[in-house]
DNA sequence: GTCTATAACAGGATAGAC
DNA sequence: GTCTATCCTGTTATAGAC
């Protein structure tokens, strides 16, 4: 190889992440991304042939790697349900800093088309892996399968919910009152996570 | 005046509505939205000379003039709390299509810039408007003020929570598991309300 | 692998006929 | 008020030098 990588492809990702996350698909133009990864455009397209898209799919697939390790693999653990929720509690902290940023899977909701669109079926089963994880943790403190379900796909609901409105408001404020509310919410005894949060 | 309008100003308002709150801003290009009123681009213009982003703010002092007087006024109205609710449920459930559409506070923001953007201020405006009213309507019920503004925030979080979720997964359940659950969630007796939603 | 340069196209916006 | 035709800019994408 002639020359090496000017940026690492996890960097790489990263900075496209957050163009994705800040602005949404159609808004993030190739100038942008460009600008906000250092590379030329001609650069990205040798990174990433398939243009915007692929690079938004290689975003979105990154980010839910990094989801099923640090969020729904923490929660299926056999550490007591508490510690599980006050990790990941801490994890989705970083993941979202605090709420200043939005989440791909509502930013990358419906580009163009209705029920299609190049991203629905991924984000789909996003969801879904998360409300089934969210409800292991709450069945795990002993809470039924109908009350887990129900508290887990309640949780999500908050969660992108809060970050619709710190985005909406300006403040991280919702988003940090949801952390805190977390393992109440799941139906599990908090007394373990006290400062862990916040 | 030679011609007559087309297409009724009402009528055009809420097509308009209907894209951007499909696919948001930036996506909303004037060849959709062109086609979605029946009108040419230079007929657009005609009737909104500031362009796309004249449609946009219209489109959304529209709606947050219905929700003033749909969801505000009725949440501060003089009936019992959970008539009230009731009430607002059911048009929440019309405004939203059953959970099929998404909401313009999510939808407008920050389309470019970060804390800019021609709609951030009228959206946070809006978000703190709907948690004074929700909050009145809980404190209505006997809640503390501190109560009643935290159990309103949550309901918002709720709300668009479910919304982005029910995009996601293509799915009405997770907005209408919010309107089943609205007068609980702000300490309300639901008992008035039985079978009012759903 | 990265760059400059440029092609091919779509977007927002305007002019002027009817 | 609405239309056709057009302009200009920005966007996606490619070619080819280094």
């Amino acid at each position: 190889m002639a020359r090496p990588q000017s940026v690492e492809e996890q960097e790489l990702i990263g900075r496209l992440s957050r163009v994705f996350r800040d602005v949404g698909y159609e808004a993030a133009s190739l100038s942008i991304l460009a600008e906000a990864t250092g590379l030329k455009k001609a650069s990205l397209y040798h990174r990433f042939p398939g243009g915007k898209r692929q690079m938004a799919e290689e975003v979105l697939a990154t980010a839910l790697g990094w989801v099923a390790e640090n969020i729904v693999d923490p929660l299926k653990s056999e550490l007591p349900p508490a510690t599980r929720i006050a990790a990941v509690a801490k994890r989705l902290d970083g993941f979202y800093e605090g709420g200043g940023r939005a989440c791909l899977l509502n930013m990358l909701s419906a580009p163009r088309g209705a029920a299609d669109g190049p991203f629905a079926e991924a984000i789909r089963g996003a969801f879904e892996t998360l409300i089934e994880a969210f409800s292991c943790v709450s069945r795990d403190a002993g809470n039924s399968d109908e009350i887990a379900r129900a508290r887990a796909e309640r949780t999500l609901m908050l969660l992108h919910g809060s970050l619709v409105m710190s985005r909406g408001l300006g403040s991280s404020e919702p988003f940090r009152t949801f952390l805190a509310g977390l393992p109440a919410e799941l139906g599990i005894e908090s007394s373990t996570t006290q400062g862990v949060v916040q």
